[in-house]
DNA sequence: GAGGCGTGGTA
DNA sequence: TTACCAAGCCT
């Protein structure tokens, strides 16, 4: 529990003392429009600012407004988030964006709670985006805010449970006080971000070291307390990367209820091994079954993609196959589509594959 | 409430 | 190589 002694009015003022707004710049600081910040914190959930900046810069240049957004279409909005993963965070961008646009007219709700109804839009988010864009008085509650009060007050509630999330959330509001909300904000996440850091954590510089917990304690490195991770899962993929003589290559589009969603990908056998022969995949139930294998000739098989997900480890196994003849286009879902080499860029794919095109793209082709 | 959901950087 | 973790949300 919380140590009576701890002083938060010491540490807000401490911290807005410590902050400039210019110590870590970005495009949607210092920025009042509720779809650029909205937009901002969507793509930054989980994403590191630098990972997430270019794809920032690309949305508000195709899309600069929720209306324009609203109108666009969702391959087209899946293909600019290729590659920055948690793609629940694109399909919902699009489904708030439409919200916005016919059920608010336009606008943003401009309260926490109306913010918290959009899809994709949680309790950080709603925070973020009530108080940086309407002002409201919230705290935000990230993994930099977690951190900083853990270690500040010498709390080693869990952070993973629920009422350990409503714990830290009351002690962020206390931290905040009456303070401006959008300034404490960005100022508790970027001193988590420079020098509140999980290693190797700047105690010299700190500006509220003297009143921190877990320094005095030298507990530092034991705060926060999380749960238990989350196991990972092998999988092995075995991708049918099948063209034609006009350069065509089978592609399908992955369905709900598994990794990457409505992303696309070359028709997959998925096994127990990486070892897997062509012959075996053949025999697979997962086998396309507009795929006659006697009309197949086997190209290249290549090595071993190892890609590591949160929660999985994928294998996959890329198997370049000729087809005799041309393929011919069937209905999709059911069956792949037909979609000629220089078409590729009109679809979203996984990283694991795209890392297997950028390998291949001058070997491929014949 | 626990687990699913990406990718890249770092130690 | 493995493990952790980064401006979380959804089911």
């Amino acid at each position: 529990m919380a140590i009576a002694n701890v002083s938060w009015q010491h540490f807000r003022e401490e911290l807005l003392a410590w902050y400039r707004p210019e110590r870590r710049p970005m495009p949607w600081k210092e920025e009042t429009d509720p779809y650029r910040i909205w937009l901002s914190e969507i793509i930054l959930q989980q994403t590191r600012v630098e990972q997430g900046w270019p794809y920032f810069e690309r949305f508000v240049t195709a899309y600069p407004t929720v209306t324009v957004l609203a109108a666009a279409e969702d391959d087209a909005v899946m293909k600019l988030w290729e590659g920055l993963g948690y793609y629940s965070r694109a399909r919902n961008l699009l489904k708030a964006a439409r919200t916005v646009a016919d059920e608010h007219g336009g606008k943003f709700p401009a309260t926490y709670a109306g913010l918290l109804d959009l899809p994709g839009i949680g309790p950080y988010t709603a925070a973020a985006v009530a108080s940086f864009a309407f002002g409201r008085q919230v705290a935000v509650l990230d993994g930099n805010v977690f951190r900083i009060l853990a270690r500040y007050a010498g709390d080693a509630t869990p952070t993973t449970t629920e009422p350990g999330r409503k714990h830290f959330q009351q002690l962020a509001e206390r931290a905040l006080g009456e303070v401006p909300a959008a300034r404490f904000n960005q100022a508790i996440m970027d001193f988590g971000a420079l020098v509140c850091t999980p290693k190797q954590a700047d105690c010299a510089r700190c500006p509220v070291a003297s009143g921190c917990q877990a320094l005095a304690q030298d507990r530092v490195y034991d705060l926060p307390v999380k749960g238990k991770k989350t196991t990972v899962r092998p999988r092995y993929f075995h991708y049918l990367v099948v063209s034609d003589a006009r350069d065509r290559y089978l592609l399908e589009q992955r369905p709900a209820g598994d990794i990457w969603q409505s992303l696309y990908q070359f028709p997959l056998v998925e096994t127990d091994s990486v070892d897997t022969s062509l012959e075996q995949l053949i025999q697979h139930t997962d086998w396309p079954a507009t795929l006659d294998p006697t009309r197949l000739r086997q190209l290249r098989r290549s090595g071993v993609y190892r890609h590591q997900l949160s929660h999985q480890t994928i294998g996959a196994v890329f198997h370049v196959l000729a087809s005799h003849g041309l393929l011919a286009p069937a209905a999709p879902p059911d069956s792949p589509m037909v979609v000629p080499r220089d078409e590729f860029d009109r679809y979203a794919l996984p990283r694991i594959i795209t890392r297997f095109l950028e390998d291949t793209t001058l070997t491929l082709g014949f």
